[in-house]
RNA sequence: GCCGGGGUGGGGUAGGUGGUUAUCCUACGGGACUGUGGAUCCCGCGACUCGGGUUCGAAUCUCGGCCCCGGCCCCA
């Protein structure tokens, strides 16, 4: 049977569809009210979009093909080159920072597992041109807010900044793909490797020592005391110091303290963050869940200078994205067993046929109020429709009968208590809101 | 791409050393029952992932494909 779907791809029933609509809104409202504005490109792109940003080795995970004119095309595997493309197209000289957010489905062909699908959704944001350590300080909390208000239980904000280790390389006159290559297995926590491979490298045993010993720090801003002691000597490192010290100040003021302290606060300082891509510059961070294993990382982001690459003028900027459905995944793993919100509130029964004219009056009455409601039809006999209002999980069902029509009324029956209530049938409305 | 575990009605399952009509729960349709039966009882519907092999006979053994789950690689 070809009914199928195609590899790792879902379908999302109602309950699900529900929870994500709900998850979705409250991340736009918290962006929103960061003074973010949504934007929505388009599911493809041409392919040198990708390539250009990442190299042709990135082809063989995209979903390309060539349109009926031969053109080279992808479905988008991400978001941050669509958005650079579309500030390079239509909004380069708009008043900065420009602060945009959007929410939209990816697609990556590899191999699925849990918390990874070919078509997976991404809700993110990116200030273009803000580069200061209170954007960072704002972009850092609003994550945050972002997490605490859809109530999200044990994670993690790691944050670290790309300077202080490529600032401490490049004092050591180690650049290129030297310093990328080292920067990846920082990224993988390869230490063996990064060891190994730091022997290869022509950098004095001194800079190695503190190298490997920065990026296991973690903690609060005593971290940050620490390695300053150590790099004194190293004006690229001590910037960066001082600008993350900045960052971290400013973390204070958007409500943001107590860093490192697991008790009270969900952000730590992590200098061993280094995130794969080699456009990343500045600060970066990276959120996790550690209840969900090998899919814990919900959240990654940071300053870069993408436009750059695409041969734009030099703008810096930040931004972040959330793996929804690893998101939803976090969320869902605290309230499995809350039980399903019904969508309607009224069901209208008509007991007979002769009844069903008033009951579609009284339908439509309500729906135009606004208060949802299904009305029979299905032609079920009466003894099914009660059985079915309780499925739909009604909380009133009016029952339209001849013999209580006769004298205007129709019965409403509260489907909690089973009380019944007979009321006029032109009062139907306001006796449905006052119960509320 | 690699390693391992799986796939039985719409959902959840039993059976598995080959052998009658493939078990149970639930959902769904109908009836008992033409205004309160959201219950109960009865009846019905509906499945061995696909293809090849072994065999008189395969849900069961075997090989391959597809898909799912877990782990690795990867994760722009």
């Amino acid at each position: 049977m070809e009914l199928s779907r195609p590899r790792g791809t879902r379908d999302f029933l109602f309950e699900e569809m529900k929870q994500r609509k709900q998850v979705e809104a409250t991340l736009k409202k918290v962006f929103e009210t960061y003074a973010y504005e949504e934007i929505k490109t388009p599911l493809f792109e041409n392919l040198s979009l990708f390539t250009m940003k990442s190299g042709e080795e990135i082809v063989d995970q995209l979903y390309n093909f060539k349109d009926k004119s031969d053109r080279e095309i992808t479905l988008r595997p991400e978001l941050t080159a669509p958005v650079a493309r579309l500030y390079m197209n239509e909004m380069q000289k708009s008043p900065k920072p420009i602060k945009m957010y959007y929410y939209g489905s990816c697609f990556r062909y590899e191999r699925p597992q849990k918390g990874r699908y070919r078509q997976f959704w991404q809700f993110g944001c990116e200030m273009i041109g803000g580069k200061t350590p209170e954007a960072d300080a704002e972009i850092i909390a609003m994550a945050s807010q972002s997490l605490e208000e859809l109530n999200l239980q044990g994670y993690e904000i790691h944050v670290g900044h790309l300077g202080i280790l490529r600032g401490l390389l490049k004092e050591a006159d180690v650049e290129g793909p030297d310093q990328d290559q080292i920067m990846a297995l920082i990224d993988k926590g390869e230490l063996e490797e990064l060891q190994n491979y730091l022997k290869t490298v022509n950098i004095d045993e001194d800079t190695a020592h503190v190298l490997l010993m920065i990026i296991e720090m973690k903690g609060g801003s005593e971290v940050l005391e620490k390695v300053r002691e150590k790099v004194s000597d190293k004006k690229l490192v001590i910037e960066a110091l001082d600008e993350f010290s900045h960052l971290i100040d400013t973390l204070n003021d958007f409500g943001i303290d107590n860093i490192g302290d697991h008790e009270n606060n969900n952000v730590v300082i992590n200098l061993g963050i280094a995130r794969g891509l080699d456009y990343y510059s500045g600060m970066v961070f990276e959120i996790y869940v550690p209840r969900l294993g090998a899919q814990k990382q919900i959240c990654g982001g940071g300053t870069y200078n993408l436009v750059e690459i695409f041969g734009g003028e030099k703008v810096e900027s930040t931004g972040f994205a959330f793996g929804f459905d690893r998101l939803m995944n976090a969320l869902m793993h605290d309230k499995k067993d809350e039980k399903p919100v019904p969508t309607i509130e009224v069901f209208v029964a008509p007991i007979s046929d002769s009844t069903r004219n008033k009951s579609f009056q009284i339908a439509q009455q309500l729906r135009k109020a606004g208060i949802p409601t299904e009305v029979d039809l299905a032609r079920k006999k009466f003894k099914k429709l009660l059985s079915y209002a309780d499925r739909l999980g009604a909380n009133k069902v009016i029952l339209v009968g001849e013999r209580d029509l006769k004298e205007g009324n129709v019965t409403i029956k509260n489907m909690e208590t089973g009380k019944q209530d007979s009321v006029q049938a032109d009062k139907v409305l306001e006796h449905i809101l006052d119960g509320r």
